[in-house]
DNA sequence: TTGAAAGCGCTAACAA
DNA sequence: TTGTTAGCGCTTTCAA
């Protein structure tokens, strides 16, 4: 640091004032109990020296941080193919300012990373933390629930159905699906397949189900599995057409995944939408706008999604309530209903 | 919180261990001058009592935080379309991680997002910055210099050269256009239009600078103003067809204008590339491989850019510079390299 | 309503 | 090499 001023302190702004640092303490922090004159003389000085509080030393009394963990488990895939995460992250931000808070992003990829997110969390820097983006096999809720920090997950957790007051924001994923198919069907499509996403995520799972929910008792040629990403979809869809030359529809688990399906159609003379009827599902508009055809597909307001996860965070803080004391004080498990945006690929 | 132990302190290992607190202290920071039997001792207590140093009780005397601001200041558009926030996020990320730095994320867009972040920046939570995407007539330059806050931006700063010790990691834009441009006149092409950013932003200065680097005196009708986004790029496509329909090629500001503007061709039935050869710039995968056909383009090492400009940054902050002073102790301004990336549009 | 004073958990002189 | 001690800047009883 450069020989700038020091910062004022408390004392600095008491003396100026000429009160105690108490007095000014109140002031600053809005309790009242400070009569008009000395409040509005305190409120002076503040101007004067440019006070600000030194967020460390209130911290260390408080033990409040004001301060919100967000943490993106997402080996290279996903996260960082489509614009999900900024949209989730500028909703989270935009909640999490609006009440003061900060927001520190922890982005984890290796096993390293996961020691490390422990450590941050069970330093005691943030108040809480949001999740994303689990897999089956993540090590991570274990040590968030350690860490005794109180959690709102982005996504229904896998390891159960959100009945113990684990708090978690999802979209409705097999509704959704069902939308999708059932438009399909009334297109007067029959045969159609299912490309899955990464089915160690519930969303995949869930929009699987959707589909399944819809089609009773669906060919098991008739679905693939993918990986969310759009080679995945690719692949996938040759692999449907090898085996079912005749299928008339596919419900794509992701935009991308659509995109993707959509070359291996144009690839192998298929027509969208006159041959094969193309849904995807996210909405996303970089991909779904530029797609050609640009895609059908079930929208899902992710911003929002981001928005509500603070917003049950902070109130959960605002109860001083950890997680395991939850139950019954507020809905745990919160989803956004979705709606089927028609374009022109089915 | 809940009724969950409160978490051992400095005070409770060096009881445990047997020593003192400053015995304690210099074990868990490292500091050499404690003999090894001792040394021993005191990291089983720290391992037993499962002991994590209260940062802000740290923050308060050292003040440092060991934590990173990265301020994003785009309104709406770009940021959340295309995945080049995702990406150089996770470059900082991993430098910022790799040194024990936390980043917190401070997302912009109203007027009114200023005055927060100034007293955040203010607020002395955080040991330095990292700014993007600034416009011209952006006040955060200002407000951060006023915090005395060593900081990094993201793109060159429009307010000078670089010459005066402001620290910023680039990309090549110029010498990139100039790349996409001489490609495109090695294809033979001579009526090259170009579709530039938004103006307000250096990187899309330089763009159009190195287009008419190579193009001399390029006929001013061969140059519409976009703003980075895939619509704009539709709409300048079309604006310069009908003013030059005979051009033959045209380079875009980014990707995402030549998915727009690919669009435009195919709807004035243009042939990519033998009617019109179009090369984008910045080579966003799920973009640039998914437009039809898909797309020769710029790439720039975005990821690394990232990670540049926290390392840039980390070393100021072991150097304890401050950004008044830091000049002659390396270099200000760094850019890097971009590779013309040929796909099938050009 | 205001002030005095104790202490949050840690680091860093300084002494031993 | 180790320990003692004085704060870092703030909030919060408790007394006045």
């Amino acid at each position: 640091m450069s020989e700038s001023a020091p910062r004022p302190t408390l004392e600095a702004v008491a003396a100026r004032a000429g009160v105690s640092r108490a007095t000014v303490s109140r002031v600053v922090n809005g309790s009242d109990g400070v009569r008009e004159p000395l409040a509005e003389r305190v409120r002076r000085a503040v101007d004067e020296l440019g006070y600000v509080p030194n967020q460390a030393a209130r911290s260390l009394v408080t033990r409040r941080h004001d301060a919100v963990a967000v943490i993106v488990a997402e080996p290279e895939t996903r996260v960082f193919a489509d614009p999900f995460f900024a949209r989730q992250l500028r909703g989270i931000s935009k909640e999490l300012t609006a009440h003061d808070n900060q927001l520190v992003l922890l982005l984890t990829e290796d096993r390293d990373d996961h020691a490390r997110v422990a450590r941050y969390l069970a330093g005691g820097h943030v108040d809480g933390a949001l999740v994303f983006s689990l897999h089956v096999d993540d090590p991570l809720p274990g040590l968030i629930q350690r860490a005794g920090l109180p959690t709102v997950f982005g996504g229904r957790p896998h390891w159960n159905g959100g009945e113990d007051g684990v708090r978690y924001v999802d979209t409705d994923n097999r509704g959704g699906a069902r939308d999708a198919v059932r438009h399909l069907l009334g297109l007067g499509r029959r045969r159609i397949a299912h490309i899955t996403g990464a089915l160690d995520q519930t969303s995949a799972v869930d929009r699987l189900d959707g589909f399944r929910d819809v089609m009773a008792d669906p060919d098991p040629a008739l679905v693939e599995e993918g990986d969310f990403t759009a080679a995945s979809g690719e692949r996938a869809m040759r692999a449907l057409l090898a085996r079912r030359p005749d299928l008339d529809a596919v419900f794509a688990g992701n935009d991308l995944m659509a995109a993707g399906a959509l070359r291996a159609l144009r690839e192998h003379g298929r027509r969208v939408p006159d041959d094969v009827a193309v849904v995807g599902f996210d909405d996303m508009l970089p991909i779904a706008e530029q797609t050609e055809p640009p895609l059908t597909t079930v929208r899902q307001d992710i911003e929002e999604m981001g928005r509500l996860m603070a917003r049950l965070l902070l109130r959960d803080l605002d109860r001083g309530t950890a997680p395991a004391e939850s139950d019954g004080t507020g809905p745990s498990g919160v989803v956004l209903p979705v709606t089927l945006v028609r374009r022109d690929s089915a």
